[in-house]
DNA sequence: AGCTTTGGCCAGTCCG
DNA sequence: CGGACTGGCCAA
């Protein structure tokens, strides 16, 4: 059986190479740029023309279709893909005509297989002297490089010997003569740094090699895909870096270098290091060496790059990047699949972007509006097993499988229709989407049972588990493919049909729940929280479900088989909607398992989770999160319903936004730029950082995560500098306590506790004065009212719910903020009642909604030292 | 150059 | 100010 680890076209012959212990055996064949057309559409004269063609090399009959072999891909698109062809001139559909000769015979050579490849981590340095941006077009000089590579466990990296040509290129012959023996190289975001600049540098040098021979994977791209489906804390999304993730991971304690130059970044000194030679030289690798050998580590933690491999196996897809998009690992398992079967998928049509951009969207998953108010008790959930995956099943989707039917009125007999796009198909043979997911799903079935059988943690154990997983990877990205424009499998009516068939099971559940007297408050896709029946009832339920409302219903639309079921997943003890997708809950058991004092709390949507939410704000909603359902360990005795706690961690944050020193990542909030810098409309902030950046020569390429950090949030556009010129004292802390920090939790507090005040807490920014006032001499000069209402918890909206009128907001103003110590306006308050008569000062106020009003209040209005001293005695005695 | 989908929330900018 | 719109990130 031929095994192969690699292949490419060259010179008009498809490689295909082969791993053995002593090197790499290369198979050669012809490259063929094969298009299919179908014999019944082709009138005689077109065939014959086309066979005589002098661009057509071969034309033979394969089953229903003729099977066309040109000499180059440009033969074949004019073809395939010009509207002006003589085949798009009659509409005659060609059939894969855009698969690669390597795809193409890997397509038709069904005993082929896919080896695993040797494998080895990468890291290299370049001189730091040049920007990184112009780096990676290979301006920058290769400084150093290392390898390590897995199995057998070996390390090697070299350094350039002196600042000249030839020695750089003594260097990089010597990487690729160290990795000869190897077939897979991995690199953190390899694909955009260390690939191209090797590759380019050795042109540059005239350095021979051969770029085709290794499979170049991105570590960083790999880790970021298959990480997606775990779930995490916004804390871990921060960064992509490769020492944060080995953090993150569990691989590598918190980082420790120290360079040449104090305060400055490893890589924007690698050159000052490379040049002083002797120790820092050394150090330089070290450090590139660690980083090489944390990739190794980050895989041996997670075994993503074996996953990759086993998904790579299981579709037929050699180990480079491009093996993990979803298109291709599908359109390879496909092809094969309807290949054997004598089947040829469409041409896949190459978009411009304007066509891409106009495809119409289609409609996808029923979500409601939770319907809860307050703290949610006892609410049981039940979900769909893979719900889209069944729905094809269940209706034998496929293309060729689709069958005219009226939308309404009796369903044809062989045939089944979904019952709200009205979309037929014959339920007579087995569609080969069908097919090819219940392959899928037997293969994950096959392996999740043999995993079963194997003792736990050996390699083969993992191995069996690393197979289960890829298939269902793989199985559960049908629905997108089919959904995706850019794909050969691309069926709008189909992936709509999917979607809306799951809103009809969804809402059939919700309304069955109903009739039952017990109240659903929320769904999302293929779930539906339910308040009201026992354990017991909900179990009879979800079986009922099973056995006699899916069914039946499915029947009516013709369908023979039936994959659809729901699983009763699990009761949730307390839960807090914030809103649709966004919720917080503690488990009261899971699958029937019950929920103990270490289980973690269900978090879902909300800041806490997001890796561009401001790291305070995640604090402080961590904090009420483990109050209101517990689990996070973060507060003592949580949960809680004590009021007064949550105003004590409330109060406590806003006193710390407002008065401490704030460290830079406290204050900074990070956003990837995901286009290009100019191709925005109005810049949001986080790219009018990244062109400053840019304009200092610094790296900020689309995909780019920007720190940054805001000055005055009150103006429009904000003020923003880069995190990296924060000294300290820049933030604008207002805009971090009104906008970023207190708004996520209030919105927890308010799902949480509807009828208590939270507003108070909200503004602490002091209204604008008029320039005019202030020049009445009122207000001295530089000094600004700290405005803000007074929190008062303590009377709490028990008997205030009725729309009464509204009490006026008290106010309190404190003069010369920069010089008091503190703001913590429940004691200053109480300071100013104890100095009455001081001085009175009537005072013009901003009020909320854009009112003024005239307010005397009673306190001490110099700013003194002696006030700053009243504040601090009275904090240490309290 | 190549690309898994839609639904939803929230922050920010611009404009009337 | 509010609404239209863009952009980022998350749930499924």
């Amino acid at each position: 059986m031929p095994e192969f680890v690699n292949g490419f076209v060259r010179g008009g012959s498809i490689h295909l190479l082969t791993r053995t212990p002593s090197g790499v055996q290369t198979t050669t064949y012809p490259a063929e740029y094969v298009a299919f057309v179908r014999h019944a559409d082709l009138p005689g004269d077109l065939e014959r023309h086309l066979s005589a063609s002098q661009f057509v090399s071969s034309a033979r009959r394969e089953g229903a279709f003729l099977r066309l072999g040109f000499r180059s891909h440009a033969f074949r698109d004019a073809l395939c893909q010009s509207p002006k062809s003589p085949l798009a001139q009659h509409g005659i559909a060609t059939y894969e005509g855009d698969v690669d000769p390597v795809r193409r015979w890997l397509t038709d050579h069904p005993e082929a297989t896919i080896q695993r490849p040797r494998r080895c981590w990468l890291d290299i340095e370049t001189d730091s002297r040049v920007p990184a941006k112009r780096a990676k077009e290979g301006a920058a000089r290769v400084l150093s490089w290392s390898v390590i590579a897995d199995d057998p466990r070996r390390v090697r990296f070299d350094v350039l010997k002196a600042d000249t040509d030839t020695a750089e290129a003594e260097l990089l012959g010597r990487f690729w003569e160290a990795v000869a023996d190897l077939d897979q190289v991995l690199a953190w975001f390899g694909d955009i740094f260390d690939f191209p600049v090797l590759k380019l540098r050795s042109k540059a040098r005239r350095v021979r090699f051969d770029e085709d021979r290794l499979l170049f994977l991105d570590h960083a791209e790999l880790f970021e895909r298959h990480n997606k489906n775990s779930s995490q804390s916004g804390e871990e999304k921060q960064s992509m870096a490769l020492q944060n993730i080995a953090v993150a991971s569990g691989v590598a304690g918190k980082l420790d270098e120290e360079g040449l130059i104090p305060g400055k970044a490893m890589g924007a000194q690698t050159w000052e290091m490379w040049e002083a030679g002797g120790e820092w030289r050394d150090r330089l690798v070290r450090y590139m060496v660690r980083d090489t050998e944390t990739m190794r580590r980050i895989e041996g933690k997670n075994g993503y790059v074996a996953l990759q491999s086993t998904i790579c196996e299981a579709c037929t897809l050699f180990g480079d990047s491009r093996s993990l998009k979803p298109t291709r690992q599908l359109d390879a398992f496909m092809l094969r699949l309807g290949a054997a079967r004598g089947q040829r998928f469409p041409t896949r049509r190459f978009f411009d972007e304007d066509v891409a951009d106009q495809h119409d969207q289609f409609k996808g998953a029923y979500v409601m509006d939770p319907k809860v108010r307050g703290i949610g008790k006892d609410i049981h959930v039940v979900d769909f097993s893979r719900m889209y995956p069944a729905n094809i099943l269940t209706f034998n989707m496929s293309a060729e499988t689709k069958k005219l039917v009226p939308v309404t009125g009796p369903i044809p007999e062989g045939c089944c229709r979904t019952p709200t796009t009205g979309v037929g198909f014959t339920t007579a043979e087995p569609g080969l989407l069908v097919v090819a997911l219940k392959e899928l799903l037997r293969l994950r079935k096959e392996w999740s049972k043999k995993q079963a059988s194997l003792p736990p943690g050996t390699t083969d154990w993992e191995d069996a588990g690393r197979r289960s997983v890829a298939y269902k990877v793989a199985a559960n990205s049908f629905y997108g493919v089919v959904g995706s424009p850019f794909s050969r499998f691309f069926d709008r009516a189909i992936a709509e049909s999917v979607t809306q068939t799951g809103v009809w099971l969804l809402k059939m559940t919700i309304h069955a729940a109903e009739e039952r007297g017990w109240k659903v408050v929320y769904a999302d896709t293929d779930s539906c929280f339910v308040q009201g029946p026992t354990d017991e009832e909900f179990t009879a339920f979800a079986k009922h479900c099973n056995e006699v409302l899916y069914p039946e219903a499915l029947k009516k639309c013709g369908c023979v088989e039936n994959a659809v079921e729901i699983a009763y997943e699990k009761k949730l003890s307390r839960v807090v909607f914030v809103s649709a997708k966004r919720y917080i809950a503690s488990y009261a058991h899971y699958k029937g398992k019950a929920a103990t004092s270490d289980s973690k709390p269900e978090i879902k949507g909300i800041e806490y989770k997001r890796g561009d939410a401001n790291k305070l704000a995640r604090r402080l909603q961590a904090q009420v999160i483990d109050l209101l359902v517990g689990g996070l360990k973060v507060v003592e005795g949580a949960p809680s319903d004590d009021l007064s706690r949550y105003h004590e961690l409330v109060s406590k944050m806003r006193s710390h936004v407002l008065d401490d020193a704030l460290p830079l990542d406290e204050v900074q909030i990070a956003q990837k730029m995901t286009k290009d810098a100019g191709d925005y409309k109005n810049a949001p902030p986080h790219v009018r950082v990244a062109k400053m950046l840019a304009e200092r020569g610094e790296d900020v390429q689309e995909g780019a995560r920007i720190a940054y950090v805001v000055t005055d949030g009150s103006v429009s556009p904000m003020t923003v500098i880069p995190a990296i010129d924060y000294t300290g004292q820049e933030a604008d802390r207002h805009y971090i306590w009104e906008d970023k920090v207190f708004p996520p939790t209030r919105a927890l507090l308010e799902a949480a506790f509807p009828d208590e005040p939270w507003e108070p807490w909200a503004k602490t920014r002091p209204p604008k004065v008029r320039s005019k006032k202030s020049a009445e001499g009122q207000l001295e000069l530089g000094q600004q009212p700290t405005l803000s209402p007074l929190p008062k918890p303590s009377e709490s909206a028990v008997g205030d719910r009725s729309p009464t009128v509204k009490k006026p907001k008290e106010f309190v103003a404190v003069l010369d903020q920069s010089r008091l110590p503190g703001r913590d306006l429940t004691v200053v308050r109480d300071i100013v009642a104890r100095h009455p008569g001081d001085r009175p000062l009537v005072l013009d106020l901003g009020l909320e909604g854009g009112r003024r009003a005239k307010m005397s209040t009673i306190f001490t209005c110099d700013g003194s030292e002696a006030l700053a001293e009243e504040l601090k005695r009275f904090r240490a005695a309290s």
